[in-house]
RNA sequence: GCCAAGAUAGCUUAGAGGCGAAGCGGUUGGCUGCAGACCAAUUACACGGGAGUUCAAAUCUCUCUCUUGGCUCCA
């Protein structure tokens, strides 16, 4: 298993820090505002990233933090004339429905940074124990000239940097430090947040809730850290040198990991240029399915292009997903209605579906006699090995179909390479997150009963070759986004 | 100015020294009462321009052109 980390810009063979546990921290939103798809394509990929480790057999605790303190999400509750606290639950509800939706299911634990204030300014205390920070009439700032390091994630240095940067703030030493708190005293803050702190009442800096979660539940060091690729500086940076002069231990993790941007059609996403999107806009027009497959048709370092056309385009590949397990299944069904199974292979089934999806381990899909899905797994795992390369993954999937859809009408596969073949979309379901074996359309036990008798008429119909009535009825079942077959 | 990523068939992309690229779209045919799904053929001996290395280059090197992104808050 090979990962990319960016403090080393190259793949790394993974190596945990204990056994097979593996400790994941994953950048978090700031929730002033519903998620856009450029969160859905990060925490998307992240999704996938624990599962496949979880699939390879690791352990894994992957915590994300919520900021639900922040400049923005004050300024917007002053806008709206509502407490920020109030601001940030209302977002931060909203955040995790959307993830649910996308079925980003695996995070652990949700960190939000006002949970953890006892940390936060346990850990500056000690930055200014150890000399690292200072204390000024505004707050409290990390020396950046203190720690030699600095800037070795995003590669710079501090003098590159001085000549950027303006910097209204003069109490500070330099312009490249930055605050770990931030004084709130005085008129001009009220009714802003304030916490009690040995350096008055105040909140925190932007990057000090990380380090301070992170060591609280992680300690020190940790395996994996990732977030957006517009993280690496200041950000990361800047929670490198925290935690690593409080600690005296380095590195803080072993791989940083960053997604790509999601550009919409070639430009960056922003409110000013009005091609903002946000994840609930999306999902009235798409499934959660054909954008997540969407963002894993993408390698998850990659840039991606948002447009209709991909999204159509990931919209019918799944859909060509769900078409092959379908007529597997028909295929497998017409096998045992012919009594051409073993008693063990028709117990299992006689089975409801989701029982048949537990038997399906028995069947194990590596090294089978069939050759075209055999090259398909290898080439699967191999990719996803690879620094979690899904497009790769995928790839191997569609020619894979396309030979089997001949095999399966010809008769070719046995029975028990039916079942593994199932067995192995089973898992690529759970590792992408995309329910593959699941081809029916979302329908209610009445709705259900409602279409039998319609497909029933319309059986009658065509029996007495009543064409034009029974066409009728299926093009309008199909504007009503039914699918009909006959 | 500094630092990245990229230019692959009509479209969207994968690949990263030799092996029929994939999906979507178009056309034609098969199956079907028709349509869809599926299958086949075709569009299609594709890799931005130029030079070099090599028996062999989309792939490596150099160079040019163009595109996008980052360098202030951002996933």
């Amino acid at each position: 298993m090979k990962i990319y980390s960016t403090m080393s810009r190259e793949k790394e063979d993974l190596k945990t820090l204990f056994k097979d546990k593996i400790k994941l921290f994953v950048c978090g939103p700031t929730v002033y505002d519903d998620a856009h798809i450029g969160h859905g394509r990060t925490y998307i990929s992240f999704d996938m990233i624990k599962r496949y480790l979880e699939f390879k057999g690791y352990s894994v605790f992957y915590l994300q933090n919520i900021t639900d303190v922040d400049d923005k999400i004050i300024n917007r509750s002053k806008e709206r004339n509502i407490e920020s606290s109030q601001l940030a639950r209302k977002y931060e509800k909203r955040f995790i429905e959307d993830m649910a939706t996308l079925n980003v299911t695996s995070v652990n634990y949700f960190a939000r940074a006002t949970d953890h204030m006892d940390e936060i300014i346990d850990q500056i205390q000690r930055l200014v124990d150890k000399g690292f920070a200072y204390v000024t009439e505004t707050g409290v700032y990390f020396e950046v000239s203190k720690f030699d390091e600095f800037g070795k994630l995003s590669n710079r240095n501090i003098e590159e940097l001085e000549t950027h940067r303006i910097d209204v703030d003069d109490s500070k030493r330099s312009s490249n430090d930055f605050a770990l708190w931030k004084n709130r005293e005085g008129e001009e803050f009220a009714g802003e947040p304030v916490w009690d702190s040995p350096w008055g009442k105040g909140r925190p800096g932007w990057h000090i809730e990380d380090t301070a979660i992170t060591e609280k539940y992680f300690g020190a060091q940790y395996d994996i850290h990732g977030g957006g690729l517009d993280l690496i500086f200041p950000h990361h940076d800047a929670e490198i040198a925290q935690i690593e002069a409080v600690s005296g231990k380095s590195p803080l993790v072993q791989y940083w990991m960053h997604t790509g941007f999601l550009n919409v059609s070639g430009e960056k996403m922003s409110k000013s240029l009005g091609n903002f999107i946000t994840i609930r806009e999306l999902l009235k027009e798409y499934s959660p399915e054909t954008f997540r497959f969407f963002v894993l048709l993408t390698h998850y370092r990659s840039p991606i292009d948002f447009s209709e056309v991909s999204l159509h385009q990931a919209e019918r590949n799944v859909s060509r997903i769900k078409n092959y397990i379908e007529a597997l299944d028909e295929a497998i069904a017409a096998e045992y209605e012919k009594g051409n199974v073993s008693d063990n292979i028709a117990e299992i089934l006689s089975l409801d579906e989701s029982e048949i999806r537990e038997e399906l381990l028995e069947f194990n899909y590596h090294g089978t006699a069939y050759e075209a899905f055999d090259e398909c797994v290898d080439q699967f795992f191999t990719s996803m090995d690879d620094d979690f390369s899904t497009p790769k993954a995928i790839a191997a999937i569609f020619p894979f179909i396309k030979q089997s859809n001949k095999d399966l009408e010809e008769r070719k596969i046995s029975i028990e390479d039916m079942l593994a073949v199932k067995h192995f979309f089973a898992d690529v379901s759970e590792i992408l997150g995309i329910d593959f074996l699941d081809y029916k359309d979302e329908t209610s036990a009445n709705d259900e009963a409602l279409l039998e008798i319609i497909a029933d008429v319309r059986a009658k119909l065509r029996a007495e070759k009543k064409y034009d009535l029974s066409d009728d009825i299926r093009d309008k079942l199909v504007q009503l986004g039914i699918e009909v077959s006959d």
